[in-house]
DNA sequence: TTTACTGTTGCAGT
DNA sequence: AACTGCAACAGTAA
């Protein structure tokens, strides 16, 4: 599911509909997802009241009393709130039941998301740990290093921007579209990028992950959303997933090419290597 | 039927 | 240290 704006729009889901209720008791069907001490995660649960939904990057941070849960949804993991009965289906793998009745379900097809039970103390070291670097805002994501970082590296750009330790967010998604905006081949190896064009990504960076963030995520490939609400960002896409489609600059056929591994869109017009 | 691909990240290898 | 390719998993499309 997500990038930055997805995770964003599922937090305010979860902040609206989950905070300030109880988790009665956990269900976990599937253990290897949790990467912390997964024999006590249920009980540790149990009894705990969400105080607050936060996010870091994409990261998902649930405040509990003394504790926190860090659950990141990597490729497709969702939430789904249901009032009463929970259907039945393969893909759900955590159920927590809320004092009101309610059943809040995590659903991941891939299996690939993760949950980390720690003590809230243990927050700061675990980002750093992890080397998330700022957040994509303009108070936080600072021009300088990022043209530090840029201009030393021999990576190709594309797997750049989607390095979390430069700024925190890109995907694979908002990383094509932000290489179409700001007119840079995703192929082009940093360090040889003009100051403008820096500029350029790094003010599209931001731009556009907020933007998506305003329209809600975008919802590609994925039926429904529930938590996190059925995104229009997908409207509003340039590049990604319209191969042949004409660019909405100059006209050109969109390509699509590998990059580092992975499918990367843009106009071999406007981006030119 | 096989193969390649998929909104991510961490690890083993160079 | 920095970079690359692959693995974790399940489904879909060609």
């Amino acid at each position: 599911m997500p990038e930055l704006p997805e995770v964003e729009t599922v937090r305010r889901g979860l902040d609206k509909l989950v905070v300030g209720k109880t988790i009665e008791a956990v269900q976990v069907r599937v253990t290897q997802m949790i990467k912390t001490d997964s024999e006590n995660f249920a009980l540790d649960l149990s009894g705990q009241t969400i105080e607050a939904v936060r996010r870091r990057g994409k990261y998902l941070v649930v405040d509990f009393g003394s504790q926190i849960l860090i659950s990141h949804l990597r490729m497709e993991g969702k939430y789904l709130l249901f009032k009463e009965q929970v259907p039945e289906n393969k893909h759900f793998h955590f159920f927590f039941a809320l004092n009101d009745g309610s059943t809040l379900v995590y659903q991941d097809v891939r299996k690939f998301g993760t949950f980390e039970l720690l003590a809230k103390s243990q927050e700061a070291a675990y980002f750093l740990s992890k080397k998330i670097g700022p957040e994509p805002t303009d108070q936080e994501f600072r021009l300088a290093p990022f043209e530090r970082a840029v201009g030393t590296s021999k990576k190709l750009i594309k797997s750049l921007l989607l390095d979390q330790r430069l700024v925190a967010g890109l995907g694979n998604i908002y990383a094509d579209e932000v290489l179409w905006a700001a007119k840079v081949h995703p192929k082009r190896m940093a360090n040889t990028l003009k100051k403008a064009e820096i500029k350029r990504l790094h003010d599209e960076t931001i731009r556009i992950l907020q933007l998506g963030i305003e329209k809600g995520g975008s919802t590609i490939r994925t039926y429904k959303n529930a938590l996190g609400l059925d995104g229009t960002m997908q409207h509003y896409l340039q590049v990604y997933g319209m191969i042949g489609q004409p660019c909405p600059r100059c006209g050109e056929a969109i390509q699509k090419i590998q990059v580092g591994g992975r499918g990367s869109h843009f106009c071999p017009k406007c981006q030119k290597i």
